[in-house]
DNA sequence: TCCAGGATGTTCT
DNA sequence: GAACATCCTGGAC
């Protein structure tokens, strides 16, 4: 199996962002920086949905709302708190659903990741990677996990540092993983 | 009680 | 439409 193989298609996104949301735990994200591969196992994931989700700023921010709209795949960047957040965007286009990177677990190097803040500044990506595409992209993509490392619980329950949630457990995390913001 | 991080809200271009 | 500053919440000491 070579790399180009692991790595998650557009048909791994175009689906609904909860099913995206749990699927991503345990998947790893690589960054090229410089000459380097840095390695991360999401650990921690939130689904968003731009058009009812009264947490999402997308429902105020027409931009963002429209980078929603776009098709699976696709990167959103947002910045919040002096801080920058990323997405991806899942389901069929126009449906306006993401899922949002809360906590990543470093593989081959150490830095701080328990927060959706942190672990931007840890890889290094900013307002740059907006309206990107993660399926074709030279520096970050997503690979399936090698072999059966999969072996983890997820564990559901309401979102974090949200004004106003819905009445829906959207976060998703793996069990007893010490790189998850909170447990 | 203090420190750090975070899908908020406002302002500038 | 995009950038930034402030406020609020959660975790650490």
């Amino acid at each position: 199996m070579t790399s180009q193989d692991r790595k998650l298609q557009r048909n791994f996104f175009s689906r609904n962002a909860k099913i995206v949301a749990q699927e991503l735990l345990g998947k790893i994200l690589v960054r090229r920086l410089n000459n380097r591969k840095l390695k991360t196992k999401i650990v921690e994931t939130e689904a968003y949905f731009g058009e009812k989700d009264p947490a999402s700023r997308a429902r105020q921010n027409g931009n963002l709302r429209k980078v929603m709209e776009d098709e699976p795949g696709i990167i959103l960047v947002y910045g919040v708190h002096n801080n920058w957040l990323i997405n991806f965007i899942t389901g069929k286009e126009g449906k306006a659903e993401a899922v949002l990177i809360r906590a990543l677990e470093p593989l081959n190097f150490k830095a701080k990741t328990c927060g959706p803040g942190l672990l931007t500044k840890a890889l290094s990506i900013d307002k740059g990677f907006h309206h990107n595409n993660i399926i074709n992209n030279k520096k970050l993509w997503l690979e399936d996990t090698i072999n059966s490392d999969n072996e983890f619980e997820i564990v559901d329950s309401f979102r974090v540092g949200i004004k106003k949630d819905l009445p829906e457990k959207l976060r998703f995390y793996i069990k007893d993983n010490p790189h998850v913001s909170k447990k």
